[in-house]
DNA sequence: GGGCAATGTGTAA
DNA sequence: TACACCTTGCCCA
């Protein structure tokens, strides 16, 4: 279930359980043995995420491993006390260690990158509005020019990496843009306020694990709607809502698929004459 | 037990 | 635009 958050959560739970210390590597499934045997018995020295991409780094190793879990992958991490799990369905990738056991199912991507590939991997990503060092203007630069929607442009991890289809609805609808509407007649103060917000957004999602979205003057238990008709375990405005009451106006919420993705928006909220470019 | 959707990306046409 | 890929879980019989 990965968004940006997601992963920055996975490369924080691999840091606090395994950095600094000496791991066990192994690909119950086979499909990285080669790379996992490459790394075992090394120390893991860091792990970090970029956008939906997480990098784990052994000492001695110029090599990294690289993890993309898609659409379907997922980690899962066990506490060194609890029982070993055994080894159910695909397990791609197993790290043990003093701090406990992560196993990787499903990822896309589990691969050992030269540092010239990890170069050409970064930078293709746009800005992270994870990530401290992360420069809004870059994005800015792409959006201003573009004829693409802004529903577009957001899922495009070369303007904007770690944004994936719940968060994209959900910060335009906080923002009340219609999202056919073109990068280019977006404006630079809506923009300004739509990476605002994905960082606020996005850091409240690395804490607490879950897209919550809506503001408390929304929430649909104190205006009497069912809470939580939605199975991805936050709060939210428009994702995956289709046909269901906007927590703002009432009107039922759209969906449409835009370049094979569901995209789901407030035809009232989001109107185009409530936004002047 | 089958069918299907899912917070993603890459390639080919 | 279509589809190929990765895996699980939920719905339906």
């Amino acid at each position: 279930m990965p968004e940006g958050h997601t992963l920055h959560r996975v490369a924080a739970d691999l840091r606090r359980r395994f950095a600094g210390r000496v791991v066990e590597s192994s690909s119950p499934q086979g499909r990285f043995a080669q790379g996992a045997a490459r790394v075992d018995g090394r120390v893991l020295t860091d792990a970090e995420a970029w956008g939906k991409h997480v990098l784990v780094t052994f000492d001695g190793l110029d090599d990294v491993v690289h993890v993309h879990l898609g659409l379907f992958g997922g980690w899962a991490f066990a506490d060194a006390s609890d029982e070993v799990p055994p080894v159910v369905g695909q397990v791609r990738w197993r790290l043990r260690g003093p701090g406990g056991l992560a196993d990787l199912r499903g990822p896309t991507a589990c691969e050992l990158l030269s540092p010239p590939q990890v170069d050409a991997l970064l930078a293709r990503l746009g800005p992270d509005p994870l990530r401290a060092d992360a420069d809004p203007d870059r994005a800015w630069q792409r959006i201003s020019r573009s004829r693409a929607s802004i529903a577009t442009l957001l899922m495009d991890q070369a303007v904007v990496a770690g944004v994936g289809n719940v968060y994209r609805a959900e910060v335009l609808f906080r923002h009340q843009v219609p999202p056919d509407r073109a990068g280019r007649d977006i404006g630079r103060a809506t923009w300004d306020a739509i990476w605002a917000d994905l960082v606020v957004l996005m850091r409240e999602g690395v804490r607490t694990g879950t897209i919550d979205t809506v503001r408390p003057e929304h929430d649909p238990e104190a205006m009497g709607r069912p809470p939580r008709d939605d199975d991805h375990g936050g709060e939210v405005y428009v994702y995956r809502r289709t046909g269901r009451p906007c927590h703002v106006c009432g009107t039922a919420v759209t969906t449409e698929v835009v370049g094979g993705r569901n995209l789901f928006w407030c035809p009232r909220c989001q109107s185009a004459d409530r936004l002047t470019p």
